[in-house]
DNA sequence: TTATTTGGTTTATATTATAAACTACTTTAT
DNA sequence: ATAAAGTAGTTTATAATATAAACCAAATAA
């Protein structure tokens, strides 16, 4: 049987990954009410997904405000698709 | 975004329900070589399906040797069913 | 009879996830 | 101006999970 990327196989993790997949870039408060995490627990994982190569993560300001924005990178994308692969062979899809 | 049924998302433990699935039943050996994981793991890892009530778990002999049967259960079947339908909103099928 | 293998379980350890506590800065109210 | 409250996070401590190593009992082989 495959093996799952445990980067991946995550539900906070996966839930980011889904949603940076399908938008151009999502800041850490939008992350964060989208996901329900707690702002610590998020921290860490996109920490991890970033330490992994899988996004990007770049502080800002809008105007005196710090930002925090996140981007899949084109290996977390590739990442994102094999792991999909690999579950479809658990979830007979 | 949905919750993912923690007992499910696991590598190992989606793996056994995968099996059996798919299969009236089957015993520990033979789970334990299509997952390829060491027999403590497996054994724990049982355990917890079992006591969610996923699986139901049967020592029985073959001859004079010990035999461990597994098989899903109506509600393990539905727990899969529902964590296929949960993940399928994270992965965009 | 004593190894060795088979089929596991229990227990200890490493890893992971999560929340709580903290920092730094900003905005609002007094 | 200053205290209080909010915002945007990070760090650290703790709880939960996964995994492997050590163990046990019965059967088979040497």
């Amino acid at each position: 049987m495959k093996e799952l990327d445990p980067i991946l196989h995550s539900q906070l993790r996966l839930a980011v990954m889904s949603i940076l997949m399908n938008v151009e870039e999502a800041d850490f408060v939008y992350l964060k009410e989208k996901t329900e995490s707690t702002a610590g627990n998020l921290s860490v994982q996109l920490d991890k997904l970033s330490n992994a190569g899988y996004i990007t993560v770049t502080k800002g300001f809008v105007g005196k405000k710090t930002r925090t924005t996140c981007q899949v990178t084109e290996q977390g994308r590739k990442a994102f698709e094999e792991y999909v692969e690999a579950l479809k062979s658990y979830l007979n899809l």
